[in-house]
DNA sequence: TCTTGACCTTGCCCCTAGGGCAATGTCACA
DNA sequence: TGTGACATTGCCCTAGGGGCAAGGTCAAGA
């Protein structure tokens, strides 16, 4: 007769593999011999053989045992296997073209379009940098306000169209390297205020949703360089004396 | 910025997840605002993204750490991964078809060439229990002499080709049903034990390797019928009259 | 006969990639 | 001022074994 090392060997297993099985009840106990050693018969390793070719299949050893019961039920059990392993197999070609992407550099966080109109940036003159604070922003954005992010995403795509806006944002873009005293930065922020209260009057879309979003953008601004940070507190001080709803966030929490 | 539940929702993700790849080191820790909470920026979200990429291709989670480092060793390290994935899905394919064969009932256990011999013993007269008893004995002899399994069946496969001994394997099948003191067993048991003497000599193939072997058949003859069991002593008796190399293992611990 | 190396036994702790719970603290809304 | 959804840490649990310890056994060679 057999014993533990010589069923795992034929079986290509471990001994310890045999053993859980043993204690799972899998496989049953055999006899032992003499000397307390376990001693299996030709059908242990039948038995084997179709337990790990369920393991391999991914079937869970507590399912596996189980199954033994009726052979219509089996056979059912088998055919469900069956299109698991289909799903898994699809699941990993998946798995592998996106991987491939990853690799590639092609991958997307962002939907589709939002990308597009990324990618489209700098054929408009934006910089690299503001391309990738706008891009950390439309993250955000999706991430904490999912259901109005299209619509924010719209308007925004459709203002860039308009060739006086797009000047705007690139004047804003290029504010960046100015020194935050340059006279040039008090006209562009008249001239921002002005053409946001034409486009959406004194409330601006979202704002009744979730007051996080202009502290976010402003935070992030800030962070960049002077320039930035004065032509948003000048933003913000002409925005209040027209009475522009530009609520801050309770005790600023959420813009920490 | 996010909470880590809206990270953990936008990449598709536990909270759970995202502590744990903070604790294993993938992803650095974020500020935590004023209340002790994660305070996570868009780049969290793109490095989650990729975490959770490889994850995905069941790269484990202490070899992504490793990763990140130079990025042709990131893409030496993709490249295997890749290869690693089709491998996998090869497998898998594999698994599939061996499942499929087990559900039809066509597996094999033993090399084909003995599965073939197996099946052919229908046609030739002989009796699935007899069959069985082949089976379970070549499952044995391969398990416990891997090296020596296939000569053993080779010379077993042959003598079925010579009519006069195959006649005595089906007399030995049949006389499964015989009564222990019919006189029919005496004379097959030396027809048996003459034929062996010719065939071999006094030394049998695979006797000089493990006295297993000899010890094994027995058993399982003998606790199958009482007729095998008198047919098996009578040959015993021969054989050690004519000088019949046929030893016990020491002790019968082998066998038991 | 004694030793040596390869087996076997049980029991224990370890791993991965998280899940789930508890106890507690916070946030936002009504 | 509640209330439900969210956050925090810490702890134990899972599957499918791996690995080690401390001991018993077996076969072969000196």
């Amino acid at each position: 007769m057999l014993t533990i090392g010589q069923l795992a060997r034929y079986v290509g297993v471990s001994t310890k593999t045999v053993r859980v099985y043993h204690a799972k009840g899998l496989l049953p106990e055999p006899e032992r011999d003499s000397s307390g050693y376990r001693r299996y018969a030709a059908d242990a390793v039948v038995e084997l053989v179709r337990i790990r070719m369920l393991a391999d299949a991914g079937v869970p050893l507590a399912r596996i045992r189980e199954l033994g019961s009726t052979p219509e039920e089996l056979a059912l059990a088998v055919q469900q296997i069956d299109t698991d392993l289909t799903a898994r197999i699809k699941s990993l070609r998946d798995t592998q073209r996106r991987l491939r992407k990853l690799a590639a550099g092609e991958i997307s966080i962002l939907p589709s379009n939002v990308e597009d109109h990324l990618a489209g940036l700098p054929a408009l003159g934006f910089t690299d940098r503001w391309i990738a604070m706008e891009r950390d922003l439309w993250i955000i954005v999706y991430a904490t306000h999912p259901e109005l992010a299209d619509t924010l995403f719209q308007d925004q795509a459709q203002s860039l169209t308009d060739p006086e806006l797009r000047n705007l944002y690139l004047a804003a873009d290029h504010a960046h390297a100015l020194d935050p005293d340059d006279p040039f930065l008090v006209e562009l922020a008249d001239r921002i205020v002005a053409a946001s209260i034409q486009r959406y009057g004194t409330e601006p879309p979202g704002s009744d949703a979730d007051p996080a979003i202009p502290d976010l953008l402003q935070n992030t601004l800030n962070a960049s360089s002077p320039g930035w940070q004065r032509l948003d507190s000048l933003i913000r001080g002409r925005m209040a004396d027209v009475g522009f709803t530009l609520r801050t966030s309770p005790g600023g929490r959420r813009a920490e």
